[in-house]
RNA sequence: GCGCCUGUAGCUCAGUUGGAUAGAGCAACUGCCUUCUAAGCAGUGGGUCAGGGGUUCGAAUCCCUUCAGGCGCACCA
């Protein structure tokens, strides 16, 4: 619908001379007496033109052209021009919706098959995943979907930072507890890790090898094999707790690797080729500072190891010579101050900065009944992703987490969570649909039922009459199904799947009034059918949208 | 000290990139199952949009400032 108006206005700003904007805001009246849309494209042409808003728009509604849709086009309050509908206009929409099927969503096709390289997660496998990870699998999950759905390539891409020190912490923590099977006692390295996974990893060990590796020191080679050998098992739990989770990977691209295949030599010999590269104090340094950062960076420190940043600018260099178009990370927040030393690196690297799109998630506060969760990775007492699914549900973890913008903190209250489950939003949402397919099982029994292209088993065609359907709940129902397309295009451009969360609701939260009013399958046949249509419609949004998210769409529950 | 994020109903959060009288869910209170699913519905109450200044036709939204919370400011990952 949103189309329909943008197109007409310009159509109207044309005939009359007048640039058309880039960015044409169309939105919802607060009051829905006012309109079904308005836009107050008149109010910001104000002052570009130098004319009072009202005039403007009057001349506006004088210019367009295609006016059968509407029922009435109005000048109202400062300068909006507000919108209404005809029914039939309605009906022929939803119907035209109904006929095309899927492709109704998507048939926009905004990503035009431009690629785009999705990082997330790529949390270090040094333990199992925790709910901050959890919030940037939602949201990478939900966005890649989005994406996809747009007609945008997606590569889902999992960084494993299996080099360095703390794969050699992680080693040497999973060989002291290997060495305490044997009555061996190791103290633990200052920083090593303490989790029970570390225990668990190490009678994995002592199961497959024996007493092979008993009371050597940690040196090579029996170093190489136990951080190798951890790092894989928390990789597979890591994968496991993800797969629980609902989210899954294209490709997991590994750090170590780039070391191994020398990418990392090479991309900063191509720098020091470039003139960004300088050694100083036995240090060897990126002129980050020429490119806007605040700081030169140290990629090589004077005891000879690598940096994590110099394997990073080895991996984005990766990425972009993969031939992608886009490239969005989706970090912590508490990594933002690193933004401005990739950036740079690309920019050094002869890349345009703007090709990447870091998406900050910010903290996650665990709280039970209003109090903090004591968290210490140091002492082992953690609350991980998996626990969290295991006591609220992988579906309600994942939707707290996308009725949230990203950059804004999250207090995640388990009590709340599970409390709350009965009437937790996403239930809300999902008994909609559910109680949708119910309804529509019921029709089918009586031998009532539409064909559609997803219901093709239908005895009736998709070219319902839809003028019965009258009711102003009926009426509110079809303009916020015809809405569904501009909402999705919003989330797409703005990289935020949390408005298909709310969408979603505020669907649900129609539906469920109109249930209860109305009787879908009633005597009238006519007005069943009709009834029956516009359920077809909106199960089809809900199945999509909690399909972007993720989400469950239970036909029963 | 500097930088980034946040501050909206008792609680958790939206607010369509500056638009009309600021919304939803929880929580509280009152009703509704013989009928397609009560994980639902109908109704009631609830606000100095942290405070102050500015920009303009118009500000929760943009700018400045103060306050509060979080996170960063490594030759750590």
């Amino acid at each position: 619908m949103t189309e329909i108006i943008r197109k007409i206005l310009a159509e109207a700003l044309g005939a009359m001379g007048i640039p058309v904007p880039e960015r044409m805001e169309v939105e919802v009246p607060r009051d829905e007496a006012l309109g079904d849309l308005s836009t107050p494209i008149a109010m910001s042409l104000s002052k570009l033109l130098r004319k009072q808003p009202q005039k403007i728009a009057e001349e506006i509604i004088a210019n367009i052209r295609e006016r059968g849709d509407f029922e009435k086009i109005e000048v109202a309050g400062p300068g909006f021009i507000n919108f209404t509908f005809k029914k039939e206009a309605l009906y022929r929409s939803l119907s035209g919706m109904l006929r095309e099927g899927e492709n109704h969503i998507t048939a926009k096709d905004i990503g035009k098959g431009r690629k785009i390289l999705l990082e997330f997660v790529s949390a270090n496998p040094t333990g199992p995943l925790h709910l901050g990870h959890g919030r940037g699998a939602a949201l990478g999950a939900a966005l890649a979907n989005l994406l996809s759905a747009a007609g945008f390539r997606v590569t889902k891409e999992y960084y494993i930072n299996d080099a360095g020190r703390q794969m050699a912490l992680l080693g040497e923590s999973v060989f002291a507890k290997y060495q305490e099977l044997f009555g061996i006692s190791r103290s633990l390295p200052e920083d090593g890790y303490r989790g029970a996974y570390v225990e668990d990893i190490a009678k994995k060990i002592a199961e497959n090898v024996a007493d092979r590796y008993r009371g050597l020191e940690y040196v090579h080679p029996q170093s190489d094999f136990f951080s190798e050998y951890a790092c894989k098992q928390m990789l597979d739990l890591i994968k496991s707790d993800l797969e629980a989770f609902g989210v899954t990977f294209d490709t997991w691209q590994s750090e170590k690797e780039l070391y191994d295949k020398h990418e990392v030599e090479q991309a900063i010999e191509y720098l020091r080729g470039r003139g960004f590269i300088y050694e100083h104090e036995g240090a060897t340094w990126f002129k980050a500072t020429e490119f806007g950062d605040e700081k030169d960076r140290v990629i090589i420190k004077n005891d000879g190891k690598y940096t994590y940043f110099a394997s990073d600018i080895a991996y984005h260099k990766k990425k972009v010579d993969g031939g992608y178009d886009e490239l969005i990370d989706i970090w912590g927040a508490d990594h933002h101050g690193y933004i401005p030393r990739v950036k740079a690196a690309l920019e050094s690297l002869g890349y345009d900065k703007e090709k990447l799109k870091v998406l900050l998630v910010q903290m996650v506060s665990l709280l039970r009944g209003g109090k903090p969760v004591q968290m210490s990775k140091r002492a082992g007492e953690f609350i991980t992703l998996r626990d969290v699914m295991e006591e609220v549900g992988a579906d309600t973890t994942k939707f707290m987490f996308l009725t949230r913008k990203a950059d804004s903190h999250l207090d995640f209250d388990l009590e709340v969570a599970k409390a709350a489950s009965a009437e937790n939003p996403v239930y809300y949402v999902q008994y909609a649909y559910a109680r949708i397919n119910s309804i529509l099982r019921h029709a089918a029994e009586k031998s009532l039922s539409i064909s559609t292209p997803e219901a093709p088993d239908g005895s009736v065609s998709a070219d319902v009459d839809l003028s019965p359907l009258e009711e102003p709940e009926e009426q509110r129902l079809i303009k916020k199904i015809l809405l569904y397309p501009g909402v999705f295009e919003a989330a797409v451009y703005a990289r935020e799947p949390h408005r298909i969360t709310f969408y979603l609701q505020e669907l649900a939260g129609l539906f469920h009034p109109y249930y209860n009013k109305h009787r879908i399958v009633t005597e009238d046949g006519r007005l069943t059918l009709a009834r029956l249509a516009l359920s077809m419609a909106a199960r089809r949004v809900l199945k999509d949208g909690l399909h972007v998210l993720g989400v469950a769409a239970p036909e029963r529950m």
